[in-house]
DNA sequence: TGATATAGTAAGGTTACCTGTCGATTATTG
DNA sequence: CAATAATCGACAGGTAACCTTACTATATCA
């Protein structure tokens, strides 16, 4: 038996996408810091990319982020110490709250949001339009094959006389 | 003064990536449980993604991995209370310790390898090797970009007049 | 040989999530 | 219409994956 192992010999996507989130992750982080809003934190990325300019209950942004409504609760109250977000009751609901930005809060936001259309310039000019197209395409498209895929798979573990004989401990 | 919003009218490069990236990890860690190394966790991707099949230190992987001597080492010892990997100590430095898969850990690391290799396999078949390595191309360069502006920027923060007006809290 | 750097480790902290549960309120239904 | 179920935000506590600080043992260098 060889203790050989088959590498891939190219970068691997999942190793492209990730370094390249990460660094947009990373620069979107920074750009804020940078223009003064040095209270803005990662996590706080789930309510600008849910939060609409009208409001919205937790409940609903926690759904759209994909998180729970316990996690989004508890970043909009850490938002809404720093400024950042209102709570109102909402008239029409006795249970829920209507979650808003303050000004300070338009002010991040619309930061964050003219920095994103930024880089699509940016990245427009360096791609030319067809490449970068070509790259949200594809983007768009490998999350949806991967999450397609997910639930139908069989799992046939039995099929795999390795793991078969290896997994129990 | 108006309370407007000015959202892109896109689907963020940031939102792609993150989303794509978050799909390909979900299901590298899905793959390698369903085909029955159910203990492989997330963390563990630091080390298929830096341990070679010599074996290497943990101060060595976690510079190659991006993360602190610290976390790798962490991580490691889990892995080999798990059985995947073994340390043994350098014969040619008392300080250190050489890291090597078991023959279980082969078996995980390679089962890892090939769906790599199955992946993007797939993602040619879909979207055409040019297209793909369109793809591959504009992911690189954009962490580049991004990575470069990092340390040049001048942060003028009172270049900001909002910002600056708006931060003192 | 003594100062300094490096390898691994220990201890404790932080962040960003999670689950389980609760009281209050609203919606449903028998 | 009353009882039951569902939903809202919040509280408590847990976990994974990192981090920083500090330590010992060994190695290297002036």
């Amino acid at each position: 038996m060889s203790r050989e192992l088959v590498h891939p010999d190219f970068v691997p996507m999942i190793a492209l996408a990730e370094k390249a989130a990460r660094a947009l992750r990373t620069d979107m982080l920074t750009h804020a810091h940078e223009r003064g809003f040095t209270q803005i934190q990662p996590a706080h990325n789930a309510v600008f990319a849910t939060l609409p300019p009208e409001g919205a209950r937790t409940a609903d942004m926690a759904a759209r982020a994909g998180i729970t409504r316990q996690s989004m609760g508890e970043v909009v109250r850490d938002m809404v110490r720093l400024g950042i977000l209102e709570m109102v009751p909402d008239p029409a609901d006795g249970r829920a709250k209507i979650v808003t930005f303050t000004e300070e809060g338009l002010h991040v936001a619309q930061q964050g949001f003219s920095h994103i259309i930024d880089l699509d310039r940016q990245f427009r000019e360096e791609f030319g339009d067809a490449d970068f197209e070509t790259t949200c395409r594809v983007l768009a498209r490998i999350q949806e094959m991967l999450d397609d895929g997910l639930s139908s798979e069989p799992t046939p573990a039995s099929v795999n006389p390795i793991s078969a004989s290896i997994t129990r401990r």
